[in-house]
DNA sequence: AATGAATGAGCCTTCATTCAT
DNA sequence: TATGAATGAAGGCTCATTCAT
């Protein structure tokens, strides 16, 4: 009764934090199985092994557990952490996310639930915003990526410019996830020559170290 | 009252097709309104005027009416039609169909419902076999496209090379129709200017005509 | 198929009357038997012998059912048809009343369940403007039946005495509620005879007819 | 830490009844605020300040509460307290908390909660046998004071008679708490000369002290 | 004694589908 | 053909109650 003290025993907001996290896992897992619109409460409750009745301790609705998943995709989203990386490993690192959706990794961003919920943000307002916040956040620093590369390369470009290259780009492995979603077979080995020759395109050759 | 002959009148099943387009011009609208799950018989029947009961004279199921939808927009893919185009055009056709969706034009294919079903068709067997049809049809089209092109250039390309421009246009193009969902207020300018680049890289500068 | 000139067979708005009034009578049944807020749309239906989801054809919510309810017991309500009435009939008539209540009668409006609207309308906006409007109904007929009856006596009193005695013998009916609610062997002989002496300080004696 | 001897401490039986109290209060609080089949024991145990699962140490189920409850009230009824009072002061009395519930004061018995007890005395067993109790003492206290009362006065009247007189008062007052409860704006002078002239109706004018 | 996380039965409501007319 | 009333199986959500700590 006295050395009570679980060292490391998870306090009760960590605990409610796992919980939340359980939940989304769940979810997660049950909308990219059914769908968006077909998971239901029940099936996520008997994924995450807790009571229906439970969930509704940790969000409130149906639909708050839908926008918990997005913060949670949009954080893991690609756009934040490219800065600094080379044309080749961004490329690579794209084609590794796509190559493991395609062998069935349960724990990549799935691109039928981006799908269903860049369509849901046309009509829901709360999800839209999600949408456009994380949109916002992948075009900037995909933007300063470019901006990045063209400055180091010496290259004197008009912000236009970069808009165009970085729409270019943006739109092609936007591309790729929905082509992710409906060829289980894509061709990675041209996804990734293809991608090559955007790079190319859109990223200057760095200027010769010497003569 | 009885002898209604009613002369030229379409015959049975020529009835029984333009019901179904009725049904399915009215799915449609709702499925874009409400979403492919949300949007319900009852609406349909109300849109199509007719009682939810007749629908099912047609359609067997919900689910009937959703895959006849997706033949229905399949044949209005814009794929088939871009033979003999120069890439101009095809640039022009695109942006005029997003600017048109930007614009609440009812009538153009609806990203938002053809991201829906392209997710849809990672869990409906029925609806997949539409959607890589669908794929199929649009690549080859994209692919004998470029080769005429290249051809026409005086170039010789393997059949890969093409493969990879396609591929990259391809995902340019479907990574504009995701934008174009999440994006209500997408730059067309710049939209257009970075097709120009891609279609510059993929397709070569035709053959100047005299010395 | 062809004399089926159903005389008399209901008009589709009729119908839809009909299963709103079955609706409600089996709801009064269920509320009386289990509450207003016990009785659930499950045992309304079955005992409306219909399916739950045909309640939602003619009601849009269980509220709303309460609320039809509501304006069925006020049109009930004996307010309205004393008009005329001797002291001695309004009394036969109350009398009446609670004892067919008593007896089990189960078309008489039901005590418990106004006392469960009454206090419900202290929280419920919608069926406090119900309540609302059935009292000044009723307490308008009132003063107007005291009134007539005190001018047919050559009495002349104020408007407020008036009040006064309607006050009196509205409280004192309304008390015959409460207690029918809460005393099921109500002595109704003892009930009559207050009533009377009431119903003597209360209204004038008529004017004898001779010296 | 471990030698915690609380000197006057309360007996774990009193600090028991006092918890039960405290749970009684929050209950009755959070029962006229939501009704009494809405108030929720989440609610009741926010507003008393402890856990729900501490609830059922002191009551084994909802009901035990209510019923509790209901002991509470009629401990707190009018009734007993009336013995030897003039008719002018127990009309004050009662005008006194009309007036009270009427402004809102949280500590009056609740005209709405003593409405729904009644009508759950309908169906509710041990409900009932509170009610019948309280409405017993209550009359009883009643006849005993229109007694008294009438003795004074030098009057003989038959038991039968004080009986009248206790039902037309008794109702007239039971008829004011649902008035209460379903008028909040309700005239609180006319009622007051309304109950008055009851009371010269029930209770003999008391004989002239001297010559 | 006390907490509050967890359970699960049950409620209101929706909607694809059927069927008598 | 056509109607639309009717069905009933879920689905989202609440809440009295329990129980490990």
């Amino acid at each position: 009764m006295n050395n009570k003290i679980k060292r490391s025993s998870p306090s009760s907001e960590q605990r409610a934090e796992l919980q939340k996290l359980r939940i989304l896992k769940a979810a997660r897992t049950c909308f990219i199985q059914d769908g968006l619109h077909a998971g239901t409460i029940a099936r996520i409750s008997e994924t995450a092994q807790m009571s229906p009745g439970l969930i509704y301790r940790y969000f409130s609705s149906r639909e708050e557990i839908v926008l918990g998943l997005m913060r949670l995709q949009v954080k893991a989203g690609f756009g934040p952490g490219i800065a600094g990386l080379t044309p080749k490993v961004v490329t690579a690192r794209i084609c590794e996310y796509l190559r493991r959706w395609l062998a069935g990794d349960p724990d990549v961003p799935s691109p039928p639930l981006i799908l269903e919920m860049s369509a849901e943000s046309t009509r829901n307002e709360a999800i839209a915003k999600h949408v456009v916040d994380a949109d916002k956040e992948a075009r900037a620093s995909l933007i300063a990526w470019l901006t990045d590369l063209s400055t180091q390369a010496g290259e004197t470009v008009s912000e236009k410019e970069i808009q165009i290259r970085a729409m270019a780009l943006g739109c092609f492995i936007d591309g790729l996830v929905l082509r992710a979603a409906r060829e289980p077979d894509l061709d990675m080995e041209i996804v990734e020559k293809s991608m090559d020759s955007l790079m190319a395109m859109v990223v200057p050759s760095p200027p010769r170290k010497a003569t």
